[in-house]
DNA sequence: CAGTATCCAGATCGATACTG
DNA sequence: CAGTATCGATCTGGATACTG
């Protein structure tokens, strides 16, 4: 019941949506699932305040700098961080979530929450697909 | 406030995670931002019942035969639809939502519905950031 | 009907090298 | 320091053709 309301509120909303904004709605979602959108943004929120590039790419591990700049990007595009330049040398760059950005991950969290929670259950889903198919 | 307590219950059980656990649950949530999957599950649900894999071939417009295939292994796999096989000539295959499935589409649906209501403050994002950088 | 198999174009991403 | 530019390996996904 909780379901269907959330379901046909949703549905609803949809259709009201032009076919720009849909796409855009789609893209959003995109970075939720991107391999370093969020991990990025984690590293903003928690940080509590600017970080430089380098401290960034230090705490997201692994991301290589072509990667983190594109991250960054899209973030920075997407409203969710901002990105302040400092005219010195050498050059200072930091970067810092922002209030849209911290209602995004306020978002997320909750399903993030809910799949790692639920790990044990997709496990054992795997476990017997991967046993019945030999 | 509520947002560091989400964030640190999140925090908190993501260093519980194995590497496997943490992999999977990456995985899970890639479901969320994949082109297809969510629409599938969607039709599925929306369906209330179970659906034939031409049915559901023509509700998600614009999927190949490929890559449904795909997305609906991928799924059954992870438990959240299940496949039916009908011993019958023509074959008849049925597909449906699991519970696990519905939860998932629970968890997901408002941080759907947020981006979408927030897709305004998304677009006006982003006119500032192209106009800056002419 | 419900796939599988093959080919192929475009996107993605890491590694590396270079620059203001 | 904070990038950009380039190259190559990998992945993705559509179109097409074929099969139990």
């Amino acid at each position: 019941m909780a379901t269907a309301t959330v379901m046909r509120e949703s549905i609803e909303l949809c259709d009201t949506l032009t076919e720009e904004e849909d796409t855009l709605t789609r893209e959003i979602i995109t970075r939720v699932a991107d391999k370093w959108s969020l991990w990025v943004m984690h590293v903003l929120v928690t940080a509590e305040g600017p970080l430089r590039f380098s401290r960034v790419h230090d705490e997201v591990e692994g991301i290589s700098q072509k990667s983190l700049t594109k991250a960054l990007r899209q973030l920075e595009r997407d409203g969710m961080v901002t990105r302040t330049m400092f005219a010195e040398v050498p050059p200072r760059v930091e970067y810092a979530i922002t209030p849209i950005g911290i209602e995004m991950m306020e978002h997320v969290e909750p399903l993030w929450l809910w799949v790692a929670k639920s790990v044990g259950r997709f496990q054992q889903a795997r476990a017997e697909f991967d046993g019945r198919g030999k």
